[in-house]
Formats: C-alpha cells, sequence, structure tokens
RNA sequence: GGGCGCGUAGCUCAGCGGUAGAGCACUGCCUUCACACGGCAGGGGUCACAGGUUCAAACCCUGUCGCGCCCACCA
C-alpha cells in the first residue's frame, strides 16, 4: 500500500488500525511464500482443537510463532507457517454430544451415524471460524491460502496410507489385551489420556474359606466389586504365613467358584495381607500374573458391560448394578456371611479420564496397536544425534524417557469422530467352507462342528486396504470366488458372516493422524513441491505438555515415513497460568479471553508481553499490570513518531546517513549493538531478550536521550546542516525502530511505518538491518556516555538539594581535560536544555553545589541560600560510595593470588577502576574542604 | 519410588564466576512546546539455609529445608 503519508493522531487507537492492516496484508499476498530464490523458512502450526475457542496459551504459542516467521521474513527467508485445525476426536465429540444434550436434541445414538458425523462436521467449521478470527486478530501472518483440517479428504488418504503401510509392515496390529476403558465414552483410551488422582478411600480385607475347610486366606483389596471376577488368590513364594497354601484352592465367596492359590513374586508380603486376589480381566498387574501362570487354569472374566454396569457374567444379583452398587453390595453380603475382615483407610491412586472425569476401568477389548517400540528407535536416534534439538535441552529427559519406556500404542477408539479405520472383517474361509456345507446339507446343524463353527466365525479375516474397492478385491482373491458375490454388511455392527464385509466401525486416535501433520498438510503421500521445499520443517513451537502426545510420535512418523526428522528444533514454552500463579482452567474460571485481552490493550500490547515474559523453562504468570505497560510502551512510540513528524523526520534511506555530530554518530551505533542483541537473541530464542532489548531501547535510549539531546540541533536558529543530518539520522533510526519492533508490534509499526513516508513497500516485507554494515562509533559512544553521566549527576544533585527545576544555574569547572572542555562546547545547548546550567563567569556568593563528573568538579553558584548541611551530607554519601568501591577494588588486587590467577583483562580493569575512584573520592574530598 | 524445575527488591521475573538488575508497585518533585498510558529524581535485596571448590560464588559442587510439575503396577 503505497499511501501518501498523513498526519498521525493524536490519540493511538490499536483495534481500528489492527484490522485495517490485517485485511491488507493477507490481500496483498504478504503472508505467501514468494521468494522461490531464497531459503524456506517453515513452521507448522500444532493445529487448535476444533472444540470451541482459542485460549490464552494458543496466544502465546502463536505468538511466538508468528515472532519467529516475521522476523525470517524480515531476514529474507521465504517464509512459511502452515496453519490448520484438529478434528480432535474424543473432545469434539464430548462437546457436540453434550450439546445436543443441552439442547434436548436426539443423542449420537438416535441421530445414526451419518447424521452425527454432519452435525459435527458443522460444528467444527463453526469452530473453525471463530479460532481463524481469533489467529488473524493476534496478527499471525499464517499462510492462510492452504489451510488444513485433520480430516480433510487429503488427510484421509494420507491416514489411511500410513495406517495400510504399518500393517503391512506388520507394525500395525489387532490384539484382545487389557485397554484403560472409558465408560463415558465407551470407548478405549491410551495410557496418556488417563491422569491418576490420590483418594482417601479404603482397603477392604476378606476371607476366602480354604477348599480343604482348614481355615480361611486373608485377602486385601480396594476393588470389592471385581472379587466376583477373581480366577486365583496369588501370594509371595517366600512368604512363611502362605507357603503351604501354594497349589491350594480356595472357594470365592458369592460366586462359589474353586480358585487357586498361586505364588507370584509381584506379591509383596508386607503390603495388605499378603495375598493378592488376581482378577485378569480387570486389572493390568493381575493380567500380567496371569499370562506367567499358564498351566494355573485361571479364568479371565470380563464382569462389566461397556457402560460399567455388571454383566451377565456376573452372579444374577450383581447383573445391571453400577461399578459403585456392586462394591457396596460385595461388601454387604460378604459381611453377612461373616467374612469381611477389616476395613481400613487408604490413601491411594485411581485412574480417571482426563475428558471424561469418570473413573477408568482396565477392560479386556480387541483393539488395534502401534509397535510404538519400533518406530521410536530412530526417534531417539534423531535426538540422540542431535538432528532435531530440543529447546531448552532439558526437555531432551522427558522424551527419552518417555520413548525409552514406550509400550504399544492403541490407536483405536470406539467412537464416530475420526478417521475411520480401514480394516474390514469377514468370515474365515473354514466358517465359510462350513457354513456352505450347512445350507447344502439343508440348513440341519448335526452335520457340521458348531462350536469350531463359531469359534471360526468370531476369530474373522481381517483385510487391509486403502478404500472399499480394494477390500473387495482382496476379499474375492480370499475366498476364491469373484468379486460380484462380495458385498458389504448392512451394519457394521453384525457378526461377520460369509463373503460379506463388515468395516472395522472404530476410528484412529486422534494422535494417530497429528503425528503426520509435518507432511500430511504438504500433500503427502504425493510427493508435491511444497513438500519437497517444507519439510522438514525448521522450528516446532509448543508446550511442553505434548512432547508425548505428538512431539515424540511426528518425530517417529516422520522418520518412518519420509527417513528424516520433521523440524530441527523444538522450542517447548511454559504454560500461561493466572496473576496468582493458578493454572487455567475451564472449572476454576479462570480463563481469559485472548480477544478480551485485545480489546483493551490491542494485540501488539498483548503479542509484546507474551514475547517479554517467555523466558525458557518457566511458566507465565499473566498479570493486567505487565500487559497495561506494554500498552503504554506502545503509547510511547506513537508519541515518538507524532514528534518526529512534526519536526519534519520520517521516510529516509534504509542505509545509515553519514553524520558528524557525536549524538548522531552515537545512535546509529546503537541500533546496530541492538540488531546485534536481537539476532543474538532470536538465535537462542530467547524471547524476552527480544523484547527487552528493544524496549529499553526505543523508551531509554532513543526516546529519553536521543531525541532529548537532539531537540536543541532541530530548534529554530540551529545550525541548518546539523538539522538536517539530524533528521536524517532520527528518521533512519526510527525506521530501524520500525523494523525491529515489526515481529512482536506488527500493527503499530506497519502503521507508522507508512505514516512516516512514502514507501515503496509494506513493513512486513522489509529488510531487516544488518549490524554489521552500520559503522559503530567508540569515541562518539564515549562521548555521549559522558554527557548522560553529567546530566544525570546534575540532575540528581539538584533535586536533592531541592533546586528548583526550572531555575538555570552557571557553573564553573575546575580540573578538566582538554577533551572535557572539547565536549562541554559542542554540547552545550543540550547541557543547557537538560541539567539546565550554562557556563558562568564567575562564583557568587551563597554557597555552591558540585558535581564531580571524570576529572573535572563541576561547581554551580546559588545565587540565593544553599543548605550547606544538606550539600555536605550530599557530597559526604558520594564520597563514601566511591570510597567503599575503591577499598573493595584495592582489597581484590591486593588479595593474594588475584594479580597472577585472575584474566589479564580482569586485572587491568580492575586497576583502571581503582585510580578513577581513588581520584573522584579524592576530588570529592576536595569539593567538602570547599564548603568550609 | 524415580526424574525435572524453582526459591534474587513489596509483586512478577532476568542475571548463572569478577563492584546486585528490569518491569510493576512505592516516595518526592514537575501541567517543560511528542507523550500524565508522561518526565525527572529517589527509597528498597545478608541473591532460601549450611558446608565445600576458587584469588574471587547469587552464579560451580554437596547436603538441608520449602514450593511446583512429570513419570511409575504396590493389590
Amino acid at each position: 500500500m503505497t499511501t501518501e503519508p498523513t498526519l498521525i493522531d493524536k490519540t493511538f487507537d490499536p483495534n481500528e488500525l489492527e484490522a485495517r492492516w490485517y485485511a491488507h496484508w493477507e490481500q496483498s499476498g504478504a503472508f505467501r511464500p514468494s521468494r522461490p530464490d531464497a531459503q524456506p523458512y517453515t513452521i507448522i502450526i500444532p493445529p487448535p482443537n476444533v472444540t470451541g475457542s482459542l485460549h490464552i496459551g494458543h496466544a502465546l504459542d502463536n505468538t511466538l510463532q508468528d515472532l519467529l516467521i516475521r522476523y525470517h521474513r524480515l531476514k529474507g527467508r521465504d517464509a512459511r507457517w502452515v496453519v490448520g485445525t484438529d478434528h480432535a476426536g474424543i473432545a469434539t465429540q464430548m462437546v457436540v454430544e453434550r450439546r445436543l444434550a443441552e439442547q434436548g436434541q436426539p443423542d449420537r445414538k438416535t441421530m445414526g451415524r451419518a447424521r452425527f458425523l454432519e452435525t459435527t462436521f458443522d460444528w467444527a467449521k463453526q469452530s473453525k471460524n471463530t479460532i481463524t478470527g481469533q489467529l488473524r486478530r493476534l496478527g499471525a501472518s499464517c499462510d492462510w491460502a492452504n489451510e488444513a483440517f485433520t480430516l480433510d479428504p487429503g488427510f484421509n488418504t494420507a491416514v489411511t496410507k500410513v495406517f495400510v503401510q504399518l500393517y503391512k509392515e506388520g507394525l500395525l496390529t489387532r490384539n484382545k489385551r487389557l485397554v484403560n476403558w472409558d465408560p463415558e465414552f465407551q470407548s478405549a483410551i491410551s495410557d496418556l489420556e488417563v491422569e491418576y488422582r490420590e483418594i482417601d478411600g479404603h482397603m477392604w480385607h476378606f476371607r476366602y474359606p480354604l477348599e480343604d475347610g482348614s481355615g480361611y486366606l486373608a485377602v486385601a483389596t480396594t476393588r470389592p466389586e471385581t472379587i466376583l471376577g477373581d480366577g486365583a488368590v496369588a501370594v509371595n513364594p517366600d512368604d512363611p504365613r502362605y507357603t503351604h497354601l501354594i497349589g491350594k484352592r480356595c472357594r470365592l465367596p458369592l460366586v462359589d467358584r474353586l480358585i487357586p492359590i498361586i505364588a507370584d513374586s509381584y506379591v509383596e508380603a508386607d503390603f495388605g495381607s499378603g495375598a493378592v486376589k488376581i482378577t485378569a480381566a480387570h486389572d493390568f498387574n493381575d493380567f500380567e500374573v496371569y499370562k506367567r501362570h499358564p498351566d494355573a487354569g485361571i479364568p479371565v472374566i470380563n464382569l462389566m458391560n461397556p457402560d460399567a454396569t455388571m454383566a451377565v457374567t456376573c452372579p444374577d444379583a450383581y447383573r445391571g448394578l453400577t461399578r459403585e452398587e456392586a462394591r457396596k453390595k460385595v461388601v454387604a453380603d460378604f459381611d453377612a456371611l461373616g467374612l469381611l475382615d477389616k476395613i481400613e483407610p487408604h490413601r491411594h491412586q485411581v485412574p480417571y479420564g482426563d475428558r471424561s472425569g469418570v473413573v477408568i476401568e482396565p477392560y479386556l477389548t480387541d483393539q488395534w496397536y502401534v509397535d510404538a517400540h519400533t518406530l521410536a528407535q530412530p526417534a531417539i536416534k534423531a535426538v540422540r544425534s542431535g538432528q532435531t534439538k530440543f529447546v531448552p535441552a532439558t526437555w531432551e529427559k522427558t522424551y527419552f524417557n518417555w520413548l525409552d519406556n514406550i509400550q504399544p500404542w492403541c490407536v483405536s477408539r470406539q467412537l464416530w469422530w475420526g478417521h475411520q479405520i480401514p480394516a474390514w472383517y469377514c468370515a474365515t474361509k473354514e466358517a465359510t467352507r462350513l457354513e456352505v456345507a450347512r445350507l447344502a446339507a439343508g440348513g440341519a446343524s448335526n452335520d457340521v462342528d458348531l462350536d469350531f463353527f463359531w469359534s471360526a466365525m468370531n476369530q474373522s479375516h481381517v483385510i487391509i486396504a486403502a478404500d472399499e474397492a480394494g477390500a473387495i478385491s482382496q476379499a474375492a482373491e480370499y475366498y476364491e470366488v469373484t468379486e460380484s458375490e462380495i458385498s458389504f454388511a448392512p451394519d457394521p455392527y453384525d457378526t461377520p458372516k460369509p463373503y460379506m464385509l463388515d468395516r472395522d466401525p472404530d476410528v484412529l486416535d486422534t494422535w494417530f493422524s497429528s503425528a503426520l501433520w509435518p507432511f500430511a498438510t504438504l500433500g503427502w503421500p504425493e510427493e508435491t513441491p511444497d513438500l519437497a521445499r517444507h519439510y522438514p520443517g525448521d522450528v516446532l513451537v509448543t508446550g511442553f505438555d505434548i512432547i508425548f502426545f505428538w512431539v515424540a510420535r511426528m518425530m517417529m512418523q516422520g522418520l518412518h515415513f519420509k527417513h528424516e526428522v520433521p523440524f530441527h528444533t523444538v522450542y517447548c514454552h511454559g504454560l500461561v497460568r493466572d496473576a496468582r500463579g493458578q493454572k487455567m482452567s475451564k472449572s476454576k474460571g479462570n480463563t481469559v479471553d485472548p480477544l478480551t485481552l485485545i480489546d483493551r490493550f490491542g494485540a501488539d500490547a498483548l503479542r509484546f508481553t507474551l514475547c517479554a515474559m517467555e523466558s525458557q523453562g518457566r511458566d507465565i504468570k499473566l498479570d493486567d499490570k505487565r500487559i497495561e505497560g506494554y500498552r503504554n510502551f506502545a503509547t510511547k512510540l506513537w508519541n515518538a513518531a507524532r514528534f518526529a513528524q512534526s519536526n519534519g523526520i520520517g521516510g529516509q534511506a534504509m542505509a545509515p546517513p553519514v553524520a558528524t555530530h557525536a549524538v548522531n554518530r552515537w545512535i546509529i551505533g546503537e541500533v546496530a549493538a541492538t540488531v546485534t542483541a536481537l539476532d543474538a537473541a532470536m538465535v537462542a530464542y530467547r524471547f524476552d531478550g527480544f523484547a527487552d532489548t528493544l524496549y529499553h531501547f526505543v523508551w531509554s535510549r532513543f526516546c529519553d536521550w536521543y531525541l532529548e539531546l537532539t531537540k536543541p540541533l532541530l530548534a529554530e536558529g540551529a545550525d541548518a546542516g546539523l538539522a538536517a543530518e539530524t533528521r536524517a539520522v532520527a528518521g533512519w533510526a526510527l525506521d530501524q525502530i520500525l523494523v525491529m519492533l515489526h515481529p512482536a508490534m506488527p500493527f503499530l509499526t506497519e502503521e507508522l511505518w507508512h505514516k512516516l513516508g512514502r514507501r515503496p513497500h509494506d513493513l512486513i516485507v522489509a529488510r531487516w538491518p544488518d549490524a554489521a554494515g552500520i559503522p559503530r562509533d567508540a569515541a562518539a559512544a564515549a562521548e555521549i556516555d559522558w554527557l548522560i553521566g553529567l546530566i544525570s549527576d546534575v540532575r540528581s544533585a539538584r533535586t536533592e538539594l531541592n533546586v528548583p527545576p526550572s531555575a538555570k544555574l552557571g557553573y564553573l569547572v575546575d580540573g578538566a581535560a582538554a577533551e572535557t572542555l572539547a565536549r562541554l562546547a559542542a554540547n552545550a545547548p543540550a547541557i543547557e536544555r537538560l541539567a539546565r546550567m550554562l557556563p558562568a563567569d564567575a562564583a557568587s556568593d551563597g554557597g555552591r553545589l558540585q558535581v564531580v563528573v571524570g576529572e573535572a568538579t563541576f561547581s554551580l553558584p546559588l545565587a540565593g541560600v544553599i543548605d550547606l548541611a544538606a550539600e555536605r551530607a550530599r557530597l559526604e554519601k558520594a564520597r563514601a560510595v566511591c570510597e567503599k568501591e575503591r577499598d573493595s577494588l584495592a582489597a581484590r588486587l591486593n588479595s593474594p593470588g588475584f594479580a597472577e590467577k585472575a584474566k589479564p583483562e580482569a586485572v587491568e580493569k580492575a586497576r583502571a577502576d581503582l585510580a578513577a575512584r581513588a581520584a573522584e573520592a579524592e576530588r570529592l574530598g576536595l569539593a567538602l574542604a570547599r564548603l568550609d
């Protein structure tokens, strides 16, 4: 937009200009990669869940990504921020089901799968709009032209291909084993979705009668309801109390079943009663014990229905009860039989579903498992070898610890919202042959072995294919019939039938598809130019809480399918907490909507705050006061630009102007130092350092000193040449500020960029300054440092002696070197303005203020009465400070070993400092003497 | 039971081997021609504690105490 510069408004209204610039950038294609000759810079967004809206944690995550993207775009890289959203299986299905219930609509099962998916897609679309709107408000410069969604058809192609290939490679299998079952969702969930809560519960001790009637065996448990499924009692083989019972049997009360007493070292003799009931179908440990004792004849009895009510496998009296009711009844029934030994309070951990919040039930089911152990090995190696680095590096330990102990990954979910598993089941050939024979025999059943038939039916044949056509062709091949004889079952929940394919009704874990995000978003499995150019990406920015869920799995899948790591750096930021340090959560009601903060303070202020508070390895306690402070910072810059504009400053060339005056040469060098510091901060991912450097340069250096020091140079009647030079330098420096600040505060800076000059291009695509190309003048720096010191010291002295701020004082200087006299002359107007003092001819009576700066002593005679006592106190205090430093330096220099062992430059510096301090102390002493 | 992190000014946090820093808050002064969402000046810290290494420690090592988080099958 090459608009004519217009006057900068007196008030700064962030919201108006934010909307305007965002729309412009997006429409102008600034977010698209557009530099085919440049090195690409790629970030893939952690796709937000389409469960509603973004919270402040997303604002942090995306601010940091936008900072990196905008910075590298300015550095000339071909920046691409791949954006999109995640369908978030369980979470989204839960939200939609809840909404249906709230609105009194038919539930999911009544609606049927197709209509439910339609409804959920609608919700996802709505949520996506909310989310992408929020990202735009934040200023995220994403490549919207290629927005992805993990449930897109293209994504489904990738997911299916991965599934089929892993299956063919033997890395994905269907197994019957215990899973973490969520009775609320009636689905398996992964280990990572289980959270353990400390519960004040009970330990019940029950008596199991021994088979031979010789007594009882006391068994302790926290879960009495599972007694109904006990298959054995285990004791420690070395426990003298029980060794004589090993191999015998006891009678399980309530069920009246004889179960073996077995020995297993897993049992700890000194815990509970030393005897553990073994319920293989409802406890992970017990299942392991069961597997270790294949010859003990331990039954595996699944006690519950999918909703965790007691199933038909339980005695009549318990069927249909909830787990909780069954527990009470078991305890009561044992008590009635006189077999309840004791109840003791017991604090222990209970598994809960992190989404549903209900108690998880270990449950025996058939599920699909990925051989995570095999996939993990290259992922471990890639980080060990440094191909991918974590920042901060401490997270690598977390990553290794998890991958080193990784368990098979259960990827199937009994949900509807997600990628349906590309598996079809049909009756085995054996079963089919029998069925055909049975039909041929007129349907009579006595000709065939029905038991074998049913077991063969239950072990149905599995077909894995990319699509239905593939499934049909495989089935035809399997049965050795023509494809036309194969059909699909009308109801996927039916028992498998011959020649009839049942598609697995389950869907895949959301993270199964999220793991493919770095390449499936770029067109994979097609080898597209996008994929070639943007995989691997540069950096992944995410919260440490999803290292297991997501980062590790992207590493595994990326390495397996693309043979390359998906990104070279993983930047892990902390959690955003509230001002009191509490974790934000909807249930606590302390969540913050980023849009509210943007409305109040502006997106730039919010972004800058998050940037400034992001120090590595620490959570962020977000306080409104902090955002307010950075809003003020934005206003400060706005006003500085307004001042510049009113002085004819702005719109200069990108190369630093030639300058003669020290203050101009100084600020040019200060810009160079700032660029260097910012580059270093970015390389090190020190976002706090980046923000801090900008804040202090803009406010403390540029506004407080440079603009103030140059005011006399721009004043009416000043040297025209110097004024022109100063306008050029000020305009250039301000431009550099806009560029450097742009990644953190894109809206404000783009607005000022155009207000301050007629520009050939937008700021978003400007060039980041090259520190090496900017001259740094040490002499000018020394001079201005001296000048700032002088003005500061004089101001302090004046304030402490209560000299009215407006009073202009004359001064005499004593002991000044020629260089100092030259500096005084060269900077006289600035000194007069800022220190409010000017050279005087002779001291007047009535006392004087004395200020020691370096080798020179300034005397400011006061026309009126000076408080001699106050002045003495001030000088004495200054001298004391000076002497203390002097003595400490002397002590260091005199301490044994310092001169020999310390670095030579440290010794030299200490010597120089000592000399300066000693001289200053002496001068202060002289000044004190003069007071008398 | 393992692992990680944190304890620095009233608050939130930088600093991680050479004389204690920032922002906010606080105090005083200033309606000075960009800005009171401002300017100037200032007060405030035995850097959790105890040992050790070092010429030198907030910073490195060991231990203690206090917080927080993650992982783990004690029924």
